[in-house]
DNA sequence: CAGCAAAATGAATATCTATTCATATTAGCT
DNA sequence: AGCTAATATGAATAGATATTCATTTTGCTG
């Protein structure tokens, strides 16, 4: 087994376990089952329970990132592009559910770990957004008195927050494409009724 | 000393202490030592670690509620009524930052606890966006294809958000009255260019 | 197959802390 | 003041679990 094989096994087993009780409540040993593993293995490919974390945080991202900086490579309009980061963020739930919510908890979970610890990986994630509202605002498309710093921090905290509705609410209320039109609706066109005045 | 005094003196140490190490990491000695109460009497008012953090929620949150359909009682335009909303949920920050950090870490914190215990109080808070939206339909003045639904999740989460930012980043980058006029623009012109076309 | 290094094991350790409860203090009343 | 009930105390308990490390297993090489 190469060692690769191991160390993403115990990734996979840790996302499940801090999917379902959250990193506090996860044991180690459970983490060490779910992987089939020994408790002690565990220290081979990983410093503390925190380090399990992180690695799984950055780790994942960065392949959310190539994966999304790939799909916008081939789309020139910024709408559009807006509309392709918004679908994807959201199927990230429907595709691995676990992942979703482990990521969406840690973004919170301690802020005194996200000071420390300089997250560059998720300010990389989104500053996707704001250089695609650049591009739109070089190309006219898009108001220059919005702030493309506030911007993509409102858009992913919108998208953020509708992923952690999905996450609670078993019943899906709408479909993510469904959500993703309304979201890129409105921040494209905004709340106010173009046909009144 | 009244009895109440007590409830609310370990409410507010509470607070500072969660604030500062997060609910898993604080202890109840450092609670009461905050408090100056003995650790045994936290218990006389509240039933476990857990009850701490759900009566300071409700409370809290009760309180902001009111100040917030106080204040909004007095205007009448929906884009307005928006702008106050706004403005008020990122006064907390600069008013009570131990609160909006815990507030803002709990609602995310265990999604369990979120999915077992039924928060109403914090249902009640967004609803007040949603029946702004309502208003603003019903006026003909906001479009009428986006959902409320919808838009109450999108604009809290931007709020949200923005106040994470906030909380993390020690330098402000911009005022709460700059934030709030974008955030707000943002939701009710949207990006794109008027002039453009 | 022998010999060796790398990898894996899991029981034992060491520490931590929420909660309890026997005891002490306070406050209200006559 | 003396009595009683309500409050408050904080040391002791009980249980949990991250991490270590002596031992075992595996896999490779000549």
């Amino acid at each position: 087994m190469r060692v690769s094989d191991k160390h993403s096994k115990i990734t996979q087993a840790a996302v499940k376990v801090f999917a379902q009780k959250g990193f506090f409540n996860a044991r180690i040993s459970d983490i060490a089952k779910e992987a089939k593993v020994a408790d002690g293995t565990i220290y081979l490919y990983f410093n503390n329970k925190y380090d399990i974390l992180i690695s799984l945080f950055e780790d994942e991202i960065g392949k959310i990132i190539l994966q999304v900086k790939l799909l916008l490579e081939q789309e020139d309009d910024p709408c559009r592009k807006l509309h392709i980061f918004a679908k994807q963020h959201l199927l990230l739930l429907e595709e691995k559910k676990d992942l979703a919510e482990v990521l969406q908890m840690e973004l919170r979970q301690s802020n005194k770990f996200m000071k420390e610890y300089r997250n560059t990986k998720f300010i990389e994630y989104i500053d996707i957004i704001s250089a695609i509202i650049h591009q739109g605002q070089d190309r006219g498309i898009f108001n220059r008195d919005i702030s493309p710093g506030i911007a993509k921090r409102v858009i992913f905290g919108a998208l953020d927050e509708m992923s952690r509705l999905w996450i609670l609410d078993e019943a899906p209320h709408y479909t993510i494409a469904e959500t993703a039109d309304q979201v890129c609706s409105l921040f494209l066109n905004g709340l106010k009724n173009p046909t009144s005045h």
